[in-house]
DNA sequence: GTGAAAGCGCTAACAC
DNA sequence: GTGTTAGCGCTTTCAC
């Protein structure tokens, strides 16, 4: 185990002193050629590395921001994670990944310990629990002592930062339309995932896909539930009836389930039964029959947040910053359980 | 925004020094009970936190570990990460998270930026182009700068560090095993990652269970092939041949591709084909049929290998540290693609 | 009991 | 051109 060389060690050895080793390496110009060469060759021959820490508390900046992610086993959480990261790289910023697990403590401890010099900025979507108890006061804390804080897909809307967001209810009345005219009569809407903002702009817009159709809502058709096994049996129990022709789902696990149990009870899809779903990742196309989907552009949620942050960091004069909301559109991915021959 | 207050605020706010409040704030007994409890009471109402990275330069510890990751969005990889996350954050250690993108280059880079004080140690998973390559001396170079390096799954043996793996060669030879015990007389290995050190293994697995059972190893029955178009030309060929009756499948593309063309094609699972596959995730058991897979213990395989990571950080007579590689066992899961009533 | 001072590794204003 | 100095925020030894 070497111990690694410094700025220090540098000058010492070549018998120069610590600011021009510094300024040398910076190629400043106030450095003459030759101990500039001097210092560079000395420098790579012993794989000198600027301490990174140093030159962080040196500077004010960290060149790192903090992504708290409800849970990385959600395919969707998984892509923006990899947009964002992609292009934090890109600038030049390291990314801190921690992860709520839908716990609000949690996620006040995992800011609060970040917020300590470790970050320059966050990029979060709030933990279930914490939209649940509408508990925002540690947001609030943060903004306010100075760190940009960049909100996507669960936002909290009173609050004074950039958000990016998909146009969940447009999408939803999209996809209800659609099921409509392709001859759906009693479309039904399934999800575990009402107590989350998304979750309830998504129903809203199928409810008022309905509406501008004049069809009447029916709540036998309507199943939400958080708990999965009552939810499942829901389901399966509604398709027994066969009192519905079309299925809209609004979260993932929603979809598949209910594919699954059409398929058992014998359901041909789509003849039978068309299914959309909101998906992420390659497992709608792996499905027999592929699933289609509204697709929500995860990675692209990433990148844009990303830059959305990265901006306000880069950018010093945050008093006057006035906050965005970025909508990113989302698109129909049309495959075999919608597909009326 | 207000700035941080500082140790030196307090203390020019108390009137006392800065190293009169440090010891005080760390509960010192050089320190007067009067003082302390001053000092700690102007704290609380200043909401002061001491800053991490100060800290960490006085320290030469930055309680940071940091981990490289192939692909994220691979739900292995991403259970993986989930329990190194859970286990470093109850250890008191953050976790910063890179990407490598299966490429060489990015995990030289990353791995070199990372090792410039940010953080203690890593856990890896080597990057597809860097086993392909063989070039293992970045992985060299940081373990003599004395810095600490757990991989899993992926790993190289020749490199002198903690390893965490799964038994591949023995769960695929049991898998293949379990196919025979229950009728299959020509089963088919599919892989997309022969490239992988796992992937071989797991392939050898599957011909040693055959020798074993003195079956002839039939070159049509095995696809290897990484590109997955060409991939999927050949499974689609294969099963029209009807000259299969079970399926190995080395990963979880495989696996799914081969239940989807199966069905397509008109099999009954599991009468006519039995499928077990390598497969993480929920969706396994969301197939129609559900999948039987081999089950790896993901979280667990990264809880292991931060503890294995934080005993080496913790524990300072590096010097005569040796290695040790852990190898968690997997498990046969039994789903519907097997079960021959 | 309290404080001065040095130092972690780096940067930068200022002096020579 | 090069060096001196101070300082980022914290810890810790040593002196009073």
């Amino acid at each position: 185990m070497k111990a690694k060389v410094t700025l220090k060690d540098i000058a010492k050895e070549l018998n120069v002193s610590v600011s021009t080793v510094s300024k040398a390496l910076s190629d400043s110009p106030e450095i003459g050629e030759a101990t500039k060469k001097r210092v560079l060759e000395f420098a790579a021959l012993n794989n000198y590395k600027p301490n990174t820490l140093a030159r962080n508390l040196k500077n004010q900046r960290t060149n790192t921001i903090g992504v708290l992610i409800p849970n990385i086993l959600n395919p969707f959480f998984a892509k923006v994670f990899s947009g964002i990261e992609q292009e934090a790289i890109k600038q030049g910023f390291n990314v801190l990944a921690v992860i709520s697990n839908e716990s609000l403590q949690k996620e006040k401890q995992m800011m609060e310990m970040l917020n300590n010099g470790l970050i320059d900025g966050f990029i979060i979507a709030i933990a279930e629990e914490t939209q649940k108890e509408q508990d925002f006061s540690h947001f609030k804390t943060i903004l306010s002592s100075g760190t940009p804080i960049v909100m996507f897909d669960r936002v909290a809307e009173s609050l004074n930062c950039d958000k990016v967001v998909v146009d969940d209810f447009d999408s939803a009345f999209n996809a209800t339309n659609y099921l409509l005219t392709n001859g759906a009569k009693r479309i039904a809407c399934l999800s575990m995932i009402d107590n989350l903002s998304v979750g309830k702009l998504r129903k809203e817009g199928y409810q008022k896909a309905l509406q501008n159709a004049k069809i009447p809502l029916e709540d036998n058709l309507i199943i939400i539930d958080e708990d999965i096994n009552s939810f499942n049996e829901k389901v399966m129990a509604l398709l027994k009836t066969k009192a519905t022709d079309a299925i809209f789902a609004i979260d993932e696990h929603a979809a598949t389930i209910a594919m699954k149990y059409a398929v058992q009870i014998g359901y041909k899809i789509p003849q039978d039964l068309m299914i959309i779903g909101f998906a992420d990742g390659l497992w709608s196309r792996r499905l027999t029959p592929s699933l289609s989907t509204v697709s929500q552009h995860a990675p692209e949620i990433g990148l844009k947040a990303t830059q959305l942050l990265l901006n306000q960091i880069k950018d010093n004069n945050a008093e006057f910053y006035k906050p965005q909301t970025v909508v990113i559109k989302t698109e129909l991915r049309h495959r075999d359980s919608t597909k009326r021959i």
